[in-house]
RNA sequence: GCUCCGGUAGUGUAGCUCGGCCAAUCAUUUCGGCCUUUCGAGCCGAGGACUCGGGUUCAAAUCCCGACCGGAGCACCA
């Protein structure tokens, strides 16, 4: 009796289900369709997983297409559409099928027609402040009124270019006495005279149809079963749903989720991160301070972490303001595991080495390359008599104090103006357990074989420091920089001697 | 102004359709402890929420009404 409760609680763990309204041996068909007007955000991502995730869940399709019928206000960025693909594939989101709507134009024009044959559109020729002015009072305009003739008349004249920007609309009927303002006879296409950056549009159209007709015509077109988008699109579903009805369609089963928003990027669009990297305050898309896929990527960010923080918002209508700690969790635990450890100080500080009774330095650490395998080792060469510490170590401490090297020595500190410390036991840190003080790291001076280090942070600012040769072979690798955190070496310079890394937490 | 939609811990989230198994789930964060040659990972423990007010009912996070708060649409943007 107790079974099937149990049963329901288990199911729940990923994403709800989805009302299923199948036919019989219809498929479930998502689609994810961007504007690629700029790189995929954070935002994209949702987007991208979940409808990926739904696909997958239910043996499905997943199509992206390409939103892209705005050459002007939100023009698109020619570059974007394969960094969309990128992006997918690397968040294991492959398309099964790729559409694109600027070149699929005719196609809208022929559901037009059809419309205006029917007498459910019509071209209107109000100014937008005329026509607000009757869609406020709850009248038509004198041009819904034409005859299918005239309509189809206007609209050939459209598609040819007998008018100019803004002189002509084509609307689809759905009463001017709606309840609800933003309901009432909309806009389906309008004219734009400008070129589109892909090379095979180009300049061939100049009738453009806006987000409503456009998604609601292709949906219909691929099959798309079941959407999900933002609740910003509500209005949509309902504009459109005329649409549906004048054609005898059948509208797809809905989901709406709310704004998303990152608490450690605040608001942004993609408009405005265009039109910042353009002005050359952000060295590209995928400079570590924008919260694109690509500046994620660049971080060290594992795809698989990127997916389960997006599964786990789930699909709720509420508006949310999340923090990237979640990510950062999700992250640690897909890059724990396979980041080799190592060392490096920031803002080094040297110290030289007083030998102790044995009466020689230590020259190499074997150092572990990962606290979980004991039997994996990487060596530290010093240069003799002289290491570098962080200068966050250095600020705390004191004369007297005894502090461990790791995997090198326990040394006493003798002075701090000049810093000096003497090297304590037998030279070596095997043989005690430092309970009772404290482990640091260290790095070689640059003179014996350190490697300088600069880690470019999210905020912005840049971390200079000291690290161990070995890293100038992790070229592209998420590595752990030891009591700092994780980072992804970004580039390896000057034969090897500097390295540039990103910081990814 | 008109029209939609939402409101569970610091942050997300499950539960709400079909009221009782919910003194409310899970994750993250925070705070303790264990372990550890990292301020990493792991393990153990603790704290913390049903916006408010009415109503229906033996019983309400769940249903109804109202208030309050928040978001969205009313573009020749997506």
């Amino acid at each position: 009796m107790a079974e099937p409760q149990k049963q329901k609680r288990e199911e729940k763990q990923g994403l709800p289900e989805l009302p299923l309204a199948l036919a019989n041996g219809e498929k479930v068909v998502m689609r994810f369709a961007p504007n690629p007007n700029g790189a995929a955000t954070l935002g994209s991502a949702r987007g991208i997983v979940v409808n990926s995730e739904y696909a997958k869940k239910y043996g499905g399709k997943f199509i992206l297409r390409f939103d892209d019928t705005d050459p002007v206000v939100k023009r698109p960025l020619l570059e974007a559409y394969d960094w969309y693909l990128e992006d997918c594939a690397w968040l294991g989101a492959e398309p099964d099928e790729v559409v694109v709507a600027s070149e699929r134009l005719e196609l809208y024009y022929k559901n037009a027609e059809e419309l205006l044959k029917r007498g459910v559109a019509y071209v209107c020729f109000c100014p937008a402040d005329v026509f607000k002015a009757y869609k406020d009072r709850k009248r038509a305009c004198p041009h819904r009124a034409a005859s299918v003739e005239e309509n189809l008349e206007s609209w050939g004249k459209m598609l040819g270019g007998g008018y100019d920007e803004k002189e002509a609309v084509l609307r689809i009927k759905t009463g001017m006495e709606l309840e609800d303002p933003a309901l009432r006879d909309w806009v389906a296409f309008r004219i734009l005279k400008r070129e589109h950056p892909r090379a095979s549009v180009g300049r061939r159209f100049v009738v453009w149809p806006n987000l409503d007709f456009e998604s609601a015509v292709e949906d219909h077109l691929l099959g798309v079963t079941h959407i999900i988008r933002g609740k910003d699109l509500m209005k949509s579903e309902k504009r459109q749903r005329f649409l549906y009805d004048h054609l005898g369609w059948n509208y797809p089963e809905t989901t709406h989720w709310g704004r998303i928003k990152v608490q450690e990027f605040g608001k942004f669009s993609t408009s405005e991160l265009r039109k910042r990297i353009e002005r050359g305050e952000y060295e590209g898309w995928d400079d570590p301070r924008l919260p694109t896929l690509r500046a994620l990527r660049r971080r060290g960010f594992q795809p698989e972490a990127v997916r389960k923080f997006f599964l786990s918002l789930g699909v709720s209508q509420t508006d949310i303001a999340v923090s990237l700690k979640n990510l950062y969790a999700e992250n640690r635990k897909a890059v724990d595991a396979l980041a080799s450890r190592y060392f490096f100080v920031r803002n080094p500080k040297e110290m030289r080495l007083k030998a102790g009774k044995g009466g020689s330095f230590p020259l190499v650490a074997r150092a572990l390359k990962h606290p979980s395998r004991r039997a994996d080792y990487r060596e530290i060469r010093t240069g003799g008599d002289a290491v570098l510490i962080s200068g966050d170590d250095f600020a705390k401490l004191r004369e007297g104090e005894k502090i461990r090297l790791k995997f090198l020595c326990d040394v006493e500190i003798e002075s701090v103006k000049p810093l000096i410390a003497k090297v304590v036991g037998s030279g070596s840190c095997t043989e005690t357990t430092a309970k009772d003080f404290q482990i640091i790291q260290w790095a070689p001076t640059p003179a014996a074989n350190g490697i300088k280090v600069a880690v470019k942070k999210p905020n912005g600012s840049e971390d200079e420091g000291v690290s161990e040769p070995l890293i100038s072979e992790e070229l592209g690798n998420v590595v752990q920089f030891e009591r700092y955190g994780f980072v992804r070496i970004d580039s390896v310079l000057k034969e090897g001697r500097e390295v540039v890394a990103y910081f990814t937490h």
